[in-house]
DNA sequence: CAACATAGTTTCATTATGCAACCACTGGAG
DNA sequence: CTCCAGTGGTTGCATAATGAAACTATGTTG
């Protein structure tokens, strides 16, 4: 097979997330889609991309259970795409997709929105990892380990 | 031109991470570096991709700045791959999408691995996003700003 | 120097992307 | 009901990216 690998069977969770949202414009869609965009010609609009591109993105994020479809909300008889919690869960990703390219992209004078706290309209901390105990870990402080076999249960 | 679409000059940062990492190898690759993986040949035979494929993106890391070529390490001539401080920083990147699988993917049960505290062995907290002042917050606890004009130093 | 390993490049078939054109359905005006 | 613009797609075709395998060029070992 010539087929574009696929991770889906793989015991990575990055690959498997990568699976999911891995491509150009997912990700996009999705961040759309946290800003409140619904329709399909509100998505294609504001991300200029190809209609079938589009078409077929927002089929595989439905597949995927990120988006799903919801019959109508302004009346009309058109339907909608509408964040899941699985979706909406992908947040942190692209709070920490953001903070890299502000930490580290060369013409950081070029990005045009910063995210901020409501509230204060100050910028968001970075995302910082912790031990359960609350302590702050630097990648050498975390490693990995095989999972627990899942406990015979029922 | 039927070119790929380019997010090179979109003011948007997640768009602009996404144009250096948003393709199906460039984060395992990171993944692998991450572990200690320097040498073409583990890269290559760790993720099973053609090696085409992997000379390719390993030049379009090092030429985003993600990943530097080393004369050498072990001795022999041959060079190395080691990843940059902006390499590094896409650790949270890394941790964001592995919790997100962890968290939503269908079969949890297929993921091998899971991340936890060396010093510990308990799995690490889920990365949270909170105000400079530290208070916790949701997606609808923040909103975008535009970015302040640079202001006229020099 | 012969033989083998490493690190690629080249070639070619297959797939995905992107644009434009086309089609189906909706909702409103007449 | 008919016409017609707007919405939400699908289809066709050209081009670009991907992937497997073959090939090349060094480096390394005996």
């Amino acid at each position: 097979m010539v087929k574009r690998t696929s991770f889906e069977g793989d015991s990575c969770p990055i690959a498997r997330s990568l699976e999911a949202l891995g491509d150009w414009w997912s990700l996009l869609i999705i961040r759309e889609a946290l800003f409140g965009i619904r329709r399909f010609g509100e998505f294609q609009s504001r991300l200029g991309m190809a209609k079938n591109i589009l078409s077929a993105r927002l089929r595989s994020l439905v597949d995927h259970g990120i988006l799903e479809t919801a019959p109508a909300s302004d009346g009309s008889a058109y339907q909608e795409y509408l964040l899941t919690p699985k979706g909406r869960g992908t947040f942190p990703i692209l709070v920490a997709l953001r903070q890299w390219s502000e930490a580290f992209d060369d013409h950081p004078e070029e990005i045009a929105t910063i995210l901020v706290d409501r509230a204060k309209g100050r910028p968001v901390k970075k995302l910082e990892m912790r031990a359960e105990d609350g302590r702050l870990l630097s990648p050498a402080d975390t490693t990995l380990k095989p999972r627990p076999a899942r406990r015979r249960s029922a």
